[in-house]
DNA sequence: ATCAACTTGTGCAGTAACACACAAATCAAG
DNA sequence: CTTGATTTGTGTGTTACTGCACAAGTTGAT
């Protein structure tokens, strides 16, 4: 792993954080690349050299968080669901900012379709339909299932402000989870 | 005022924060510039680019707070005592951890002298002994007295940790000093 | 519809921060 | 005292950030 420069990494963070905090205060549309730059105190001409406009921020935005979504499945593959969800959920609620501004938004279907087609692909080598409790059920209708509940679990526990414990929504969602697979 | 480079001022930002925390969690003469460094996410270098050690970085350091404290008494010529002193105490709120350790630690009678002696400059105009009800006293005499009580009571408002409300140490400093002048 | 104000994306030259390397100084035990 | 590990201050070449300027595109109010 090539180490990055100390700097790419503070403006890019900068930017990344001033986004964020921007599509929580008004819609993607009326966010200028002045407003990030501002917000970030980085200079207009940064953000250019990092990113091709707004629209890609904030797909190279859901990329990395999709990208260290996976990473810890990867790191948690021989785990239960139960003990997996813990760091699914955590997760969230470390970038919660992010994630509620993606998916607890009307407009954010986008995002939404994302994760999802996400999640399945994830799920994909846990559902076994030769043997087991779900032999002989399509595997395709089986995915579609699980992976909308999931999400729509992890939206409506971000959509109500983290209220519910971590640990309670992702033991108990772990418990639906093994018990189905 | 030739405005200053952005990168400058989020370095010097970043390694002034930096030497703050790490002061108030071991002494000076432990800190090394690789632990400021590291702590402000910095070049070791660009350190060096800025400050010829870290007694100049302190000493920079104190000289700014100085002349923000100046600065606040010019903008605060015409008011009396009661409303500067609520400036003064709120500027010493909002930088609490810079005086804090810098007041508040034992061996700390360096920056207590240098702060000693810019109060007494500043009273210095305030001080009248041709009229008034401090007519025939000796001017060094006066300024050397309250100077030491307001550097006192600063110091001891934030050894206590600001527990006392600002406005009411501001105050009550206030009148004891308009009755005096 | 028009016009001013703002936004966008890009080119460019200047400058600050960067990593790295080195010798000298300082420190910490044995 | 001696040795080994840190720390210090500095030189150097490279890279990223910066401000500025400009033409083209948007916006929004009259």
């Amino acid at each position: 792993m090539p180490k990055v420069d100390r700097r790419v990494q503070k403006s890019q963070e900068a930017i990344k954080k001033a986004f964020i905090e921007l599509l929580s205060e008004k819609s993607f549309d009326h966010i200028t690349i002045q407003d990030i730059s501002d917000r970030a105190n980085v200079g207009r001409r940064t953000i250019y050299d990092h990113y091709i406009d707004k629209f890609d921020l904030l797909d190279k935005l859901i990329e990395e968080h999709i990208n260290e979504l996976r990473k810890l499945c990867e790191s948690a593959a021989d785990l239960d669901f139960v003990e997996g969800n813990l760091m699914w959920f955590e997760y969230f609620e470390r970038n919660s900012s992010f994630f509620s501004t993606m998916l607890a938004s009307k407009g954010a279907t986008t995002f939404r379709s994302h994760f999802l087609k996400f999640v399945i692909e994830e799920l994909e080598s846990e559902v076994d339909v030769t043997e087991g409790k779900n032999k002989g059920l399509n595997k395709d209708l089986i995915l579609k299932f699980f992976g909308a509940a999931i999400v729509e679990l992890v939206t409506a526990w971000i959509a109500n402000g983290l209220s519910e414990p971590t640990q309670v929504v992702a033991e108990q969602m772990g418990i639906l989870l093994d018990r189905n697979f």
